[in-house]
DNA sequence: AATGAATGAGAGTTCATTCAT
DNA sequence: TATGAATGAACTCTCATTCAT
């Protein structure tokens, strides 16, 4: 009885970012996934009951370590607005530190039927600390309007779609582009 | 010799539209559209040449149906900051009249293998009145920043993210909702 | 009501010619011919019943114009031996003559199931001139064994492989080589 | 992990050989090979990389089945002419023990452009024994032309074709017969 | 645990043929 | 007569998954 390869577990989530970015994930398949990481189709499944189950679980794995640090980074002690910065700068940073982890992310919550609809759930969920930041500007009269989606789809998306375009261009975000368009955000909606 | 039953070609779009809805664009297979559509899978042939070929050709219909009127919204006669706020509103009523339309545009966008580089190019020259508004601005000095990346990511991707929220649950952006956030947007670019 | 179109149906004949030369019977099909003949698929069935009837006509046109002549040649009033050579000279000019067309015999009789069995059965009878010969020959004494197989393999199959062999590289078998050929095949069936 | 079961592959191959004689290489399908195999269509992937694949390498299975035990029939022991007898006798031999194979060989060569060029040439390469043969008896002067396609395409196609004949009728070429054209072609040749 | 073999279901596409004009 | 439209059947091939070792 041997344990589970954790290496070979790797290769195989490695390959699933790699071949999302180089073919899409319309064209990510268990043959080439399995091709990819240099394992049997057979081992996938020793590590994922089918291939629903396998997307739904890297794709908790990248929400997690996209999310990892943000709370320290939103720290109370702060002044708000520097706060909230930080908070919109931590996930711009990390989509840029893992491309590849944020390109299957975005390839995922663009074509949902991929996993199942309980693990975009729970991903939300991760998101939790800036919806409290959010929350406790809205008391305070920190916001320039307090409907919650209004604030999120502008501070992210942008962001997102920039750090996106340069990415398929196999390039990475002018940092000064990034900073200039961080402030934008911000003060278009922080006071 | 027989004409083309143009009704039939619709129905096998509007097929499209609904499978990229219902179940994305990664299940849309040639087999559901036909029996959605209540036609042959060879009739799919007589329209298009093959899979790539129909979803490059219906979106760019689909593209052209989003652009059309633009330009006459953002006439020279009004106030440039007018003229702005008008042009990114007409995208917003589009997508917000031809829901599935728009959805289907978003799903090519986010998975461009499934349609020829060429059409992904060609199709970006429809927004060139956009760009030349743009442009206008930068000259006279409007902007609060002269990045056209910048400018084109804030204007129109939370818009754009605003709607498709919406629409995944089924319901239609908020007037109220979707003037505020234009109002923001603007407000925060132009002077 | 107009006649038929005598130089369409050439253009579909040469067509199936050309496409079976170029990539065999096995990928001779209706849409082929009718693109290469610049005719509607619609309109090959105003002239053929289908495709398994319009090899065959096409088969019996063919073996007609390589048997045209050949009584002529084989006329009584010259030496047997004579007439023979004549006879096995005429099929070998005819196949140089009409190299597409003989490719198409070939193919047809290569892949009988292409054809109507009646329709292979009835062009063999189109060589019953060379048939009354050898039993002329027969009586006489003058071939080197009495089985008509034999005879009808030896004359015939070497020269066919070696007009095939020179066709499918492009050129024409070299006139010394083929006389060669007919001296050697006559001089050892024939006293 | 699985053995390949070498019976079922062998079944695949069977059914190819039978149904390129029941209804010609043209109808042969791999749905057709499958269902009369017994096994998947997709099993038939496991063993093939596609069709062209699967025709090429069963042709050279086949190839090297009818040319196995040549060398030794052509021993140099023995006095040239009945050297030349033994070689083509061989094929005669090996073609009436596998018909179906035969049959099979007969119909690639017919139709070419169902497998790999390449696998061609190699085959051609099988016959060098009997090229080797041929040259010996040119430097010896023991042949009544120089000219290697003259010899080749009589002392083969004949035989072929006869063989043939009697094959698709479903029967066997009679011993008698086929001895006397041997005698024939031999003695036409070999001095 | 790991994997090559095996497969039913379905993918996209082409086929010969008929329909409607 | 002539033909573009339309189609059911069949095509080759790939898919995610399970089997057997």
């Amino acid at each position: 009885m041997r344990k589970i390869d954790e290496a070979k577990r790797k290769l195989v989530i490695q390959a699933v970012f790699e071949i999302t970015y180089d073919e899409g994930i319309t064209n990510l398949s268990i043959g080439k996934i399995a091709k990819r990481a240099g394992v049997s189709k057979a081992t996938i499944y020793v590590y994922f009951e089918n291939k629903t189950d396998m997307l739904g679980k890297i794709y908790l794995e990248v929400k997690r370590l996209t999310d990892e640090g943000l709370s320290a980074k939103i720290d109370s002690s702060l002044p708000y607005k520097k706060r909230v910065r930080n908070g919109v700068e931590h996930f711009a940073n990390r989509f840029i530190s893992y491309p590849l982890q944020a390109n299957f992310m975005r390839a995922v919550q663009a074509n949902p039927s991929e996993v199942e609809p309980e693990i975009l759930k729970s991903s939300e969920k991760l998101a939790q600390p800036i919806m409290d930041l959010f929350n406790e500007g809205v008391e305070k009269g920190y916001w320039i309007t307090n409907d919650q989606r209004i604030v999120i789809s502008i501070l992210f998306s942008p962001i997102a779609q920039l750090i996106e375009y340069y990415f398929k261009k196999g390039q990475s975000v002018p940092e000064k582009q990034l900073t200039e368009m961080l402030d934008i955000l911000v003060n278009s909606l922080v006071e």
